[in-house]
RNA sequence: GAGGGUGUAGCGAAGUUGGUUAUCGCGACGGCCUGUCACGCCGUAGACCGCGGGUUCGAGUCCCGUCAUCCUCGCCA
């Protein structure tokens, strides 16, 4: 019925301007408002492209008009009319196509709409649990739809990128071999081997570095990821990575063709301007100056380093963390309008460093020059040193956190640092990004007592820790680099081992034995005896970045049909139960835990 | 595995130290309206206050349990 109206389909909602004044249109839509003044209705008629008032005039037919009345939010309609300019004194200078409007001769109701469970607004006001279920209400609203134009435009300018630098995009497989890498593998049956299983890639790794081998020496790939762990605000069980790799290169080459990758992508889809050279800390230092390796650089507030000045005071708590090696650092609250320095601030403060393992954390203010309140009776002798070091001022707070452990230190004043960010409005809009490098290779396993990656097993040692992996695993290095965004960690790459017994080497310092090893990646270390090149490569996350460049806080904004907290995709009830003859097929059976019995 | 927040009409919220008829806005439905554009005006319907139990003369409100969901720790490059 409708195939005349859309074979003469001109032009959408978005598109008209004054220069189509007298066109005859057909226009496909929803119906986003319709007010009716009795003998004349005005339709805001919306599409994907913006919304165009649709106008049923005095002198239209009685049944147009009444097709007009019958019309409710949401229908599915066509309408056929002329378009013509509005009189000066009717323009709506807030409607990108406020200087015209439609003249509906014909109205098609193409399909109704059911009663709707929330109002489709340009932030949708419901509750996100209602907005997964009906997604396709909630990608109606303009804020969805420019998210979703936001992250085509994003992958679309990559994908040209790296067209541009001889890239080629290769589809690795969904369905491999289990080698996991630390996280939990998603698992699918076999059902012409029992007992067998493929795992979805919790990334190509392996993939990419055998297309090394392959001599496909530029790679990328809008890679889909899956890990089954639990989700956070910024982490879905599955995601998307720009998946990258490049032979022949080093570290500082794929640095260098990040910085060009973003500063193009940021100029073209955000008209941003990116400095062509990334800040760039060492890991070491980015936790001792702001507690974390992926900090948010938008304000500065460093931490400093305490634990000398506190064994000279008479403070005992701290004295016998920092006798114990322990770690105590400081950080400084500028004195602010926006918040006063209450006890039930800091209180707040406290909260959020305890989080990460702080037993509490220590204050004193500087005020008429000198330190009072909190911890400042203790330090009376070392007054000059601790304003020296901390370089507060009038007003300010100094806060402490003393740990055993240097990484709780770091955190828990690193979520101090945070929340002072955001209460005392010390972050500046706009972008700042930085590279980490120089990461450990290992890290000590407190369950097994033995060493594990901190990456993954494949990164490069950097050359100086060569002859000392075995002795002394914790201080190895290695040609690691993540970057950073606005404080998150928005992609983490590596210089790659090429060679059998470095690989071998690693594998066993993690605790595989070479039998193992063989077993589970022995096609990688098979591949690696046919000449491969030195590689190295990088995957920046997709959905992160987005939700950064919309604006957001969770990465559900910017993923179409998106899974919540639980892993459960509302909408179509992801997992479900299977037909019994499904299992059979696949040689399963499900034991269900006891307190969950099925019937 | 653990901690915290939330759950009141279709949606978003209010609801005081426990008190009689559970408010408000949007939406829906009906009517009126010739220029609106978040149109306006008049009217109507719509709530097992997440669910179960308890305390009480009386519970949306207090207690216990439970479910759902969000945030976080652990976990996750």
């Amino acid at each position: 019925m409708s195939e005349e109206l859309f074979s003469q389909r001109t032009t959408t909602c978005g598109a008209l301007t004054k220069a189509d004044d007298g066109a005859r249109v057909v226009l496909n839509g929803w119906v986003h408002r319709n007010r009716n003044h009795g003998s004349v209705h005005f339709i805001n008629l919306r599409d994907r492209y913006g919304i165009t008032q649709v106008v049923v005039d005095d002198d239209a037919p009685a049944e147009l008009a009444a097709l007009a009345d019958s019309l409710r939010l949401e229908y599915c309609i066509a309408v056929t009319g002329v378009v013509r300019r509005r009189p000066d004194s009717m323009i709506n200078a807030e409607m990108s196509t406020g200087e015209i409007e439609v003249k509906a001769e014909k109205i098609e109701i193409l399909s109704r709409c059911a009663p709707l469970p929330f109002q489709i607004e340009e932030t949708t006001q419901a509750r996100e649990e209602l907005r997964l279920k009906y997604r396709y209400l909630d990608l109606r609203s303009k804020g969805m739809q420019d998210r979703m134009r936001l992250r085509h435009d994003f992958i679309l300018s990559m994908r040209n990128f790296l067209a541009s630098r001889d890239f080629y995009e290769i589809e690795t497989p969904t369905m491999i071999r289990s080698t996991p890498e630390g996280a939990r593998d998603f698992l699918v049956p076999s059902r012409h081997y029992p007992g067998k299983f493929y795992a979805l890639p919790q990334s190509p790794q392996l993939f990419k570095q055998i297309l090394m081998v392959g001599g496909m020496d530029k790679y990328f790939q809008v890679a889909r990821c899956y890990r089954d762990e639990d989700a956070r605000g910024d982490r879905q069980l599955e995601f998307t990575q720009l998946d990258l790799e490049m032979s022949f290169v080093t570290r500082e080459d794929i640095l260098a063709l990040m910085e060009e990758l973003f500063v193009h992508v940021f100029k073209e889809v955000m008209d941003y301007d990116l400095p062509a050279n990334f800040r760039r800390l060492t890991y070491e230092d980015a936790m001792n100056t702001y507690g974390s390796d992926k900090p948010d650089l938008r304000f500065d507030l460093p931490l400093v380093d305490f634990a000398d000045i506190a064994l000279k005071s008479s403070f005992t708590t701290f004295k016998q963390i920092a006798e114990a090696g322990g770690t105590i650092k400081a950080i400084v609250a500028p004195a602010s309008e926006e918040v006063a320095f209450s006890r039930k601030y800091i209180t707040s403060l406290e909260d959020a460093a305890k989080v990460y393992g702080a037993q509490g954390l220590a204050w004193m203010k500087v005020e008429n020059g000198s330190l009072s309140g909190g911890i400042s009776k203790f330090f009376e002798d070392q007054e000059e040193q601790v304003l020296q070091r901390t370089q507060a001022g009038e007003g300010d707070m100094i806060l402490f956190v003393a740990h055993q452990s240097w990484r709780r230190c770091c955190a828990s004043l690193s979520a101090v640092r945070n929340k002072l960010g955001r209460d005392l409005m010390l972050i500046k809009p706009g972008f700042e990004f930085a590279w980490i490098i120089d990461f450990p290779l290992f890290e000590a396993d407190e369950e097994s007592g033995g060493w594990t990656a901190a990456h993954h097993m494949f990164s490069m040692p950097q050359q100086q820790y060569l002859d000392t992996l075995e002795s002394d695993p914790a201080s190895v290095k290695g040609d690691l680099y993540d970057l950073v965004l606005n404080g998150y960690e928005v992609a983490s790459g590596s210089i790659r081992i090429h060679d059998v017994e470095l690989q071998k080497r690693i594998f066993r310092i993690c605790g595989i034995d070479d039998a193992e090893a063989e077993e589970r990646f022995g096609f990688l270390l098979e591949a690696f005896r046919y000449s491969p090149p030195p590689h190295g490569g990088i995957a920046p996350g997709i959905d992160r970045m987005v939700m950064v460049l919309a604006e957001q806080s969770s990465i559900h904004e910017v993923i179409a049909f998106p899974k919540n907290t639980a892993a459960i995709s509302p909408m179509d009830n992801a997992p479900s139960e299977v037909d019994p003859k499904q299992l059979e097929e696949l040689h399963l059976s499900v034991i269900y835990p006891p307190e969950k019995e099925q019937e």
